[in-house]
DNA sequence: CACCAGGCCGTGC
DNA sequence: GCACGGCATGGT
C-alpha cells in the first residue's frame, strides 16, 4: 500500500503554528532566521535545516503502514489522512506555542503567534518576522501580552520566559521526569508538556489527551491506555487527532 | 443568547 | 487523591 504524503496536515494540523498556506497552495514560514517556501517535501531535501526539521531520515511511510495494521480504527485514520510526520521544532517556539494552545483553537493560536512575532520578533525579510526569542519576549509586560489577545495566558508566558532554562535541562531527562520538569512552568500541564516533548524533543512515547482525543479514547478505545499504541504512541495520537477532527465538518478549523 | 476551542489553576472536599 | 468553576478572546 503506497500512501501519499500529507504535507498540509503536517504543517497546518496543529503540531506547529509557524506555517501559512499561500494563495498558490505553497507553504511558508519564518524559521532559522530565514523565510522558507515549500511546495512539496522534496523542496526540503536540499536544505540541511529543513532535512532535520522534517525528520527526513525517519521512514514515516513504513510507520504509517505499521500503525494502519494495528486495528480497524487506526487503519481508517491513516488511510483517510495520508502520511503525516512529527516535526523537530525549536523547543522555545514549541513551549510558547502550546501554552497559547490551551482552551483555544488553531486559527486563533496562529493569529497570536503572528502578533507575537510582529511585536517582539525581528524582521528577516520585509514584512516577515521571526518568532521572538526568550530574550526578545522578556521585554513584554503582562499587560503588553494581554493587549495582543493572549488573555489569561499572559502570566504563563511571563513565567515561561523566566524559566526558559528548563528547556535545556529537559534534554537529558527521561520522559516522565521531563514531563514533570516542564510542568514547573505555570500554564503547562500534562497535555501541553506532552506536546512540547513530542513536537520538539522527538519523544515518541508521548500521547497528549485533549478534548478530541478524550472523545476518541472514550468511543473507540474504552478499555485501552496509551501503551496500547506502543511504539507509535505519539504518531498514532496524531493520526487519530487528525481523523476525528476531519469527521467533524463544522469544526471551523 | 448560548457554547466551544489541541487545558490549567485554585479551591474544596 | 478527584471534582468543579473560572478563565480572555473570538468564532459559530
Amino acid at each position: 500500500m503506497m500512501m501519499e504524503e500529507n504535507l498540509r496536515e503536517t504543517l497546518l494540523g496543529g503540531q506547529t503554528f509557524s506555517w501559512r498556506e499561500e494563495d498558490d497552495s505553497s507553504f511558508s514560514a519564518v524559521l532559522n532566521e530565514k523565510v522558507y517556501h515549500l511546495r512539496s517535501l522534496e523542496d526540503a531535501a536540499s536544505d540541511s535545516f529543513l532535512r532535520s526539521y522534517f525528520d527526513l531520515d525517519y521512514d514515516y511511510a513504513k510507520a504509517a503502514e505499521d500503525i494502519a495494521g494495528k486495528d480497524e480504527v487506526l487503519s481508517q485514520a491513516v488511510r483517510s489522512t495520508g502520511v503525516i510526520r512529527l516535526l523537530k521544532q525549536d523547543h522555545w517556539i514549541a513551549m510558547i506555542s502550546f501554552i497559547l494552545s490551551q482552551n483555544n483553537n488553531i486559527k486563533r493560536i496562529m493569529g497570536l503567534y503572528d502578533r507575537l512575532s510582529h511585536a517582539y520578533g525581528h524582521e528577516v525579510e520585509p514584512g516577515r518576522f521571526s518568532f521572538p526569542t526568550a530574550e526578545e519576549l522578556s521585554k513584554a509586560t503582562e499587560d503588553d501580552l494581554r493587549s495582543l489577545g493572549t488573555g489569561f495566558r499572559a502570566p504563563f508566558i511571563i513565567d515561561a520566559v523566566n524559566k526558559a532554562e528548563i528547556l535545556e535541562e529537559v534534554e537529558s531527562l527521561p520522559f516522565d521526569l521531563a514531563l514533570q520538569a516542564l510542568q514547573r512552568v505555570k500554564g503547562i500541564g500534562p497535555k501541553v508538556a506532552s506536546c512540547i516533548l513530542i513536537f520538539s524533543y522527538q519523544r515518541r512515547e508521548g500521547f497528549p489527551l485533549d478534548v478530541w482525543m478524550k472523545k476518541v479514547m472514550r468511543e473507540y478505545y474504552p478499555d485501552k491506555d496509551p501503551s496500547y499504541f506502543h511504539p507509535y504512541e505519539a504518531l498514532s495520537q496524531q493520526y487519530l487527532f487528525s481523523w476525528i477532527r476531519s469527521q467533524d465538518r463544522f469544526s471551523g478549523n
